[in-house]
DNA sequence: ATGGCAATAGAGTATTGA
């Protein structure tokens, strides 16, 4: 079983991409983010057409999350139960077996505004609702883009960002006590190359000169972590014209 | 230090993202 997670920064705009993107690599489960539309403009037919059954959950202009599997989507839980939301950040279903939870983590703007206290005050409720998640569940994952980078090595200049936004303290602590809830990130459980990231700025050829950050993670409950065979970020389809600014996370889950 | 780039809403430019 394949798991994605892409933040594609408009669905409507990243459509094409998505589409291609599946037709090179045909995956089992793909956790989408910043869909940035409102349900009645998904675009459903599209991705049926493509093989995949989809729930969803979206709001106008910002957020938007939804689910793509080949399988069946059964038992599919929009927003956390244990925290009231306006924005459309969160989606859980289960599909072959395995709980599977969709996040949007808030960016959080700036440290001390109020955008980074509602970025931490939604953490700690997600942490609750997971740990919840996996009482209930032994095969768990929780796919998304975090907007934290979890250590140095995965921030190409850990000095500009030690204490910002991303890669501040609070932040980083936050991520640490949800995986350890059990929860290992399955691009570590490998060896990798250095310098990887998921998202580079658009701004002043970030991506040409690697300057990125390591933000959206693929979290396997201790189940599928000893399952899982393999994990890679897919940098290609940051270099396909008006691409997003992540780029995928694969991992792939055996029987 | 600021803005740089992109998407959205909506028709100027402001807001948000990371």
């Amino acid at each position: 079983m394949k798991l994605v997670t892409w933040n594609v920064n408009s669905l409507k705009v990243r459509l094409s991409h998505l589409l291609q993107w599946l037709e090179a690599n045909p995956v089992d489960v793909v956790c989408i983010q910043e869909t940035k539309l409102t349900d009645d403009k998904f675009p459903l037919a599209e991705l049926n057409a493509a093989g995949y059954q989809v729930a969803f959950s979206g709001q106008k202009t910002y957020n938007g999350v939804a689910i793509l599997s080949k399988l069946p989507i059964q038992d599919v839980v929009r927003n956390n139960p244990h925290y009231d939301d306006a924005q459309q950040r969160l989606l859980a279903a289960t599909i072959g077996g395995v709980r599977i939870i969709c996040a949007y983590v808030p960016n959080g703007q700036e440290v001390g505004s109020d955008k980074y206290a509602y970025k931490l005050a939604w953490f700690e409720a997600l942490h609750t609702w997971v740990a919840a998640e996996m009482a209930a569940h032994e095969r768990f994952a929780i796919l998304g883009d975090y907007n934290i980078a979890p250590e140095a090595r995965d921030v190409h200049d850990p000095a500009e960002w030690e204490g910002r936004i991303h890669f501040s303290i609070p932040e980083r602590a936050a991520l640490q006590e949800l995986m350890a809830l059990g929860l290992s990130d399955a691009f570590r459980l490998f060896e990798q190359p250095e310098k990887q990231y998921s998202w580079w700025d658009y701004r002043q050829m970030a991506f040409r000169r690697n300057r990125g950050l390591r933000i959206d993670h693929i979290l396997l409950s201790k189940a599928l972590a000893e399952r899982c065979t393999a994990c890679h970020i897919d940098r290609e389809t940051r270099k396909w014209e008006q691409p997003s600014d992540h780029a995928p996370v694969v991992a792939t889950i055996g029987d």
